[in-house]
DNA sequence: AATGAATGAGCTTTCATTCAT
DNA sequence: TATGAATGAAAGCTCATTCAT
């Protein structure tokens, strides 16, 4: 099947992916042999190899491709409410998204993905670089939020987003343990935390909407 | 009638396991090699499988030891204090320790363990549990809280001690990704995050305090 | 009805045979992948497959090819000198050859065919084939040489014609592993060598003049 | 089977090593597969590997042994005698050899070691440190006799004993082509030439001698 | 109780060859 | 004719595990 188009190429290398994603997803990076793969990607061991150099360069694969939705994702949201509420967007759009029994496998994978970054220089550095633009962009949030009045003051903008970041890293481990998680709840009593951060006086308004509905549970 | 004393054997045990867990955090589970962990505890294949049946069981049993630490750790919190404080007390006591660089090592196993934990319902037991106990303490301080006015009437306990438990969750990763990271501004943002959840009347008071300080960075 | 033309076609098969050979000497008959040989030659796997049915194919081909200029060599050498001077006359022609640096390739890919003759009968076919004809015309040269008084009756033409052939062969192979070999002077002491087949009284003219110039080293 | 002798590892190794240079002598060094010596030494993978760290490793070894055993052969000739019958005795002892029977895989693997040292830099110097040291053992003892006036003068140690090489070299490839070959026969004419390395005054008698018996075929 | 040589299934990767285009 | 993507058998090698000593 010679002289075949570039969208043919990328066509069968994210066909690849996806098999290999599966696999991964099922049994670990580790389990999963590249038999596996073959067999899943419907192909021939020599097919694979003329679109990867190696597993690795699979994993790493698989690492950027989710990297590059995450970007897009994240360039999505909108900046023009309120500081508050756009952070809580963000969280929103990445937790909602979690949420998806269709993620499921990629939550699995990501797991995984956070492991092999501390073996694979290559993987590190692309999980790495995923992580430093939503820090910057939800600090800038932060700050923003701080010059128009509805953060307080003594918020450590670069801390709190690095929390927050720990909040969505936490909640895809725990999805991934627990698929059955709710994760509706989940992102309310986040978005919750971070209504904390609003100067005290600005809080009563909607702390009594909130009252009303009562704790749950 | 053993041969020798049962302090001899778990001393033993307790040695492969330290040896396997510097194999594992150098590593990764898969790359280590019993061999490795032969020479690094200094001792013969054999004798490790007197002590444990398979790799898998090795890392199982690192597992549990992790989880015991923490749960040793978790009932060393008093109880005693208020209920914001209390879990204020209860970050600190785990997230600080994280911090300490003798850490290090098991923060990179823990990472492991949770991907290994999507594979091995051994390992994942031994998570799962782990993950339990200090939801429902975290839960039942903050409906403590809540009962004593301290906390908020609509925070949602159950959701907030999961998103307290993510937020450790992600401050491991990030500090085995990044051994550097500054861990008590981290504990800071957390702890100030946790104040946000109460009433908003009782607030007034300690964000004053803070405010003097100013935010950082 | 061939759509080339005839001459055409042979000039690809040359070009690819010369590629290969520069693949060959460089990395080994087994090292040499065809993918090399098709970037060597500019061609594609399947372009060679029109030309030759198999790698063996081509190492074949090489071999016959490099039997095939030999056989040229060979007849180019006069015969209507004395004996000795005839066959020292062959000796120059063939090892002097060798030592020409572009030749240097063809050095290394013999050594290498007399290795894979051992395993392929089609290679030890032309490899042997190569071989007989100059010992046949050697001997017949010393046997002249017999009859016509230059060479000792006590000489084994058939024997003699085998170790000179032998001299060749160890120089070709001396020089595959040492380019920078002297080979003016390996010729020089073999012809010596030679010489020393004169019958007793023919020899000292020529060892007197000799004795002037006196051992080198 | 723990805790054997250095006796019974040793055995162990020659026994591998044997295995391979059986399977190499049929196959070649490239068709010979791992397990082609794993089944003809009765052993498994890993056995093999436990003394051997890669197959090029085998051919090294194989290539050092052979190397020590000509080495010992090499000692092992007298250097009491004349130095052209010296010299001769070493041809004897070498070439002799190489015409038995037992030693025919040897010939088979000593050509593969040639060609294969061009691509290994391992074998490459093990096979040329097997040639250097009777380059200069031959030397020197043709020198010695150009002193004792047994050889002539105006003969070039340095570049003969390069060619006396060539000839065992080409002996040992002739033969491995045609085991039948009347080795006697060859080496009677190699000596004859060697003879003709005497001053031309004394090669009188010894020729007379010869010249009773004839030429052969 | 401990040793460590041995096992062998199974891993990732290669590469001569084919054939639809 | 030529292309080159695809094949798939088989390669070298690894390593968790066993068991005779």
């Amino acid at each position: 099947m010679p002289r075949v188009s570039a969208a043919y190429l990328a066509e069968r290398r994210a066909h690849i992916l996806e098999a290999a994603a599966r696999c991964f997803a099922r049994e670990g990076f580790h389990r999963a042999t590249l038999q596996h793969i073959v067999r899943e990607a419907g192909l021939s061991p020599g097919a694979i190899y003329r679109y990867f150099s190696s597993k690795e360069d699979i994993v790493a694969a698989i690492a950027s491709e989710r990297h590059a939705a995450e970007r897009v994702l994240l360039r999505g949201t909108a900046t023009e409410r309120g500081a508050l509420p756009g952070v809580a967007e963000l969280a929103r759009a990445f937790l909602g998204r979690l949420g998806r029994p269709a993620e499921r496998e990629w939550r699995r994978v990501t797991v995984q993905l956070w492991s092999e970054a501390l073996r694979s220089p290559r993987v590190m550095e692309v999980v790495r670089s995923g992580l430093d633009e939503p820090l910057r962009l939800v600090a800038a949030r932060l700050r923003a939020g701080q010059r128009d009045g509805t953060i307080a003051r003594d918020v450590d903008a670069t801390a709190t987003a690095r929390v927050a970041a720990a909040v969505f890293e936490g909640l895809v481990l725990q999805q991934a343990w627990e698929p059955g998680l709710d994760v509706e709840r989940f992102v309310r009593a986040a978005v919750r935390l971070l209504e904390g951060l609003a100067p005290a006086g600005r809080r009563r308004a909607s702390a009594r909407k909130r009252q009303a509905r009562g704790a749950q549970e």
